[in-house]
DNA sequence: GCAAAAGTGTTACTAGTACACCCATGC
DNA sequence: GCATGGGTGTACTAGTAACACTTTTGC
């Protein structure tokens, strides 16, 4: 290859993976067990090579970390500072992906790390300019998920309103009204009812929904 | 440096740039002149190097090819398919960038090739991706005008509602109330008349607004 | 039977839509 | 004075917001 050494870059792909865990938004965290910056954590993410695509390194880079590939991904922002990382110049392409929380709990959580799933708002010490992505990420994630199609992603199986009710109001960081969230969702016909239930722990059980398949990408809120 | 050659890629930034002229939303093309594909239109664009942010870049393109580089530039997809070029894997970080007609005249029209503005309906025959570009960076832009605040960058000088609507309708692709627009933007608080009106070129002069100051980011439409 | 969470209906208010006539200018 | 485009008000409809009681389950 002859490329002129001015513009050679190097790209790294980031994941931002969300998912919904104990009725809050989360994101997947790594520890890095080494010195320097030893006990801060880190998002998965890896070089792009030259005969990749930026989703196919993401997918790659998926698979590598935690064992899962086949879920909505998404370009979030390229970051192109040149003092990023103290060593070597190397932009930063932030994707998010998103989980439901049954696919992520059969699947291994592999590699050489400790992970671990950190409350959007409970982010620990992260290197180099990690917090910052994490922070635009769930900012893009915020306005993606007022469009309604998104959300599919996380809850491709069953869900109540109450759970989706708790997510909404995480994302607005406001309380809701039970009745007239019940009203706009189910007048908007998105969802269907499974006509099962949730075994009442404590409390009267829960209708089940589920997605239709063919939900527009209609502004919510 | 001592880069791994698996790791090496080469970025190019490439400018949407958009103006209303004529009461139409425009993008600016250049022409090739030279064969292969003489004839076609091409964005302009510029190789990424290794000490400068992607935003550096889109500035020093905008001046080298049209004399302006203080205007609103946003990130709008980084395309990464390996075979995009027929040669090289260049990466393609496109951009949009806001030009006010205003601002426009005053400046030249330079470089070596020869530039047009198209009506965003009117895309001619391009080189490589390049019309696959522009349409998705139209449809960003459709997007990020149903919020408030990016008009600003089209009409930091005074305006007419009826402009405003006229470019509304292009976005949205369909005709809207005369009476029911004025109120909306009206009620918005988002405007302050000027005081002044056009000089009625043939009907009724029409009165002129700016936008305030502090506009947020609310959704319209 | 009581604690805990889910489900339901009505009213007031606010924003959006539809629609027809008068007004200021250039020629 | 007439053609052209700009400006205005009202009634109707739909969506949003506020609010309290009843139902189903586990224990």
């Amino acid at each position: 290859m002859d490329i002129d050494t001015r513009y050679i870059n190097q790209i790294q792909v980031i994941i931002n993976m969300f998912t919904i865990k104990d009725g809050k938004l989360k994101v997947l965290l790594f520890r890095r067990d080494e010195e320097p910056f030893k006990g801060y954590w880190m998002l998965p993410s890896n070089l792009l090579m030259v005969n990749e695509t930026l989703e196919e390194c993401a997918k790659a880079t998926m698979d590598e970390y935690i064992g899962i590939a086949d879920v909505y991904l998404e370009q979030c922002y390229l970051y192109s500072e040149v003092d990023r990382l103290p060593s070597d110049r190397i932009l930063a392409s932030s994707f998010i992906a998103l989980v439901d929380s049954k696919t992520l709990e059969l699947k291994r959580q592999s590699r050489n790390f400790h992970s671990e799933w950190f409350p959007i708002d409970e982010i620990p010490k992260m290197v180099y300019d990690y917090s910052s992505i994490v922070e635009n990420a769930t900012q893009f994630l915020r306005k993606r998920m007022l469009n309604t199609s998104i959300l599919k992603n996380l809850y491709p199986s069953d869900f109540t309103l109450p759970e989706l009710q708790v997510l909404y109001e995480q994302v607005l960081g406001k309380n809701l009204d039970r009745r007239n969230f019940r009203k706009k969702f189910l007048h908007l016909e998105l969802l269907e009812d499974t006509g099962d239930k949730t075994g009442g722990h404590n409390g009267r059980p829960a209708k089940l929904y589920r997605f239709k398949e063919n939900m527009g990408d209609r502004t919510l809120f």
